[in-house]
DNA sequence: TAGTGGTCTAGACCACAGC
DNA sequence: CTGTGGTCTAGACCACTAG
């Protein structure tokens, strides 16, 4: 259940990407607001300050709050943590555990990532935005470089949350492609077979010592990447 | 002179950045902050609020408020030159024109990109390496930021290529999702209907001034998006 | 269960920009 | 001068979670 001032934000965002209010269209005064949601200036304040922090409206005393037209960003890169997205959108997560095993790296990726006898945690599990499946991840882990790991319990933490809270890393390889669903991801993403998936393969390093190596595959229409960055050439 | 939320916030900041509180540490209550800065709970979780929204702390209920693992700098983005690409790994390229058109903008989408009563260059057409499809793209350009498009014979040049070459952009966004490859889609990349693509949607802007859209569809099998960057951290 | 953050209220004073 | 947003208060109840 969004709170009431994420209410207020999602609207008047969804009013400013359909198109509804455009670039130098002023929204409604907070007194306006207040009323209209029958609640405090506090609680819209807090509405279009987050509006305005996010670059979508600007706000200027005595004229009101204006729809800003597309500004600048830093370029800035991290690794997506899906959990921190979804609670970013106001919306309840949920991580849920599929398999889970250790053993000893058998295969050549593993062998890449932990080394000839090399200790692998193997996890599997879906991401749920509002209970709905959002993305199905499957993962190893190197227990060499995050011997913790292998003492938490992943049944409701999102395997990457906990990763990059603890265990620092310092490159990092993201690789985007699009595949067709097959038939488990398809069941546990609730999608027909051969649906669209973006499918993001990503890799961490710290120093030389490989950390974790993660295949997620989000239905392709529930999901997306953006990036906004500026020339270097200005 | 600086609010006393900005005040608060600014010096955890600080504490963050200079090392003093490092990835893990807890920092003070906000009843502690109260205390410290002499004001009323509000202003503190203002101030605490935008350091989480900002990434730097992690605020868990009964625990408190924690000091996040850094986040990572893209050392460069750029437009992906599909030309250029396919040249660099060696391969023949070439560029099908499949239509073009020059009109007054309409859609919602082309009077965001040329304004009321600019004038559009539409342009569609399909990227082969080695003869093989790899790309259908279809493209907007704004006549009034690139008024010598309208003379050039892109009948075997690729658009984007000649667009980064002839125009200066300021600020460019990515959009990558999955999509099922439509009918149209299907038989220009030599794929079966249905199959997944990778699709890049991309704006660009020279200042304020919107320049060019474009979407383009690979064949999501043999084409991925990869890029690799560093912690600031280290 | 107790303590934390999450949210919200109904006021208030002030700074600033538009009229 | 007036009306707007910017800030702040001193409470309150609720949700979540660590112990």
């Amino acid at each position: 259940m969004p709170s009431l001032h994420q209410k207020i934000r999602n609207n008047i965002e969804g009013r400013i990407h359909s198109g509804e209010l455009k670039p130098g269209d002023r929204i409604p005064f907070e007194h306006e607001l207040m009323a209209e949601y029958g609640c405090s200036r506090m609680t819209v304040s807090k509405a279009l300050g987050a509006l305005s922090q996010a670059g979508l409206i600007d706000r200027r005393r005595k004229a009101g709050s204006f729809v800003r037209s597309p500004r600048l960003e830093a370029p800035l890169l991290n690794i997506p943590d899906i959990e921190v997205e979804v609670k970013a959108r106001g919306e309840p997560y949920r991580f849920d555990l599929l398999s889970r095993s250790a053993y000893e790296a058998f295969r050549p990726d593993e062998i890449e990532l932990a080394g000839k006898g090399g200790r692998i945690l193997y996890l599997s599990g879906v991401h749920y935005a509002s209970g709905r499946p959002l993305a199905v991840e499957q993962r190893l882990i190197n227990l060499t470089a995050a011997p913790k790991a292998e003492r938490v319990d992943f049944n409701d933490r999102s395997p990457g949350h906990w990763l990059l809270e603890a265990v620092d890393w310092t490159e990092a390889e993201n690789r985007v492609s699009a595949e067709s669903a097959d038939p488990e991801t398809a069941r546990l993403l609730r999608v027909p077979r051969g649906h669209a998936c973006l499918v993001v393969m990503r890799r961490t390093w710290r120093g030389e010592q490989r950390i974790t190596g993660v295949r997620q595959a989000f239905d392709g229409h529930a999901y997306f990447l953006t990036e906004r960055f500026h020339s270097h050439r200005g």
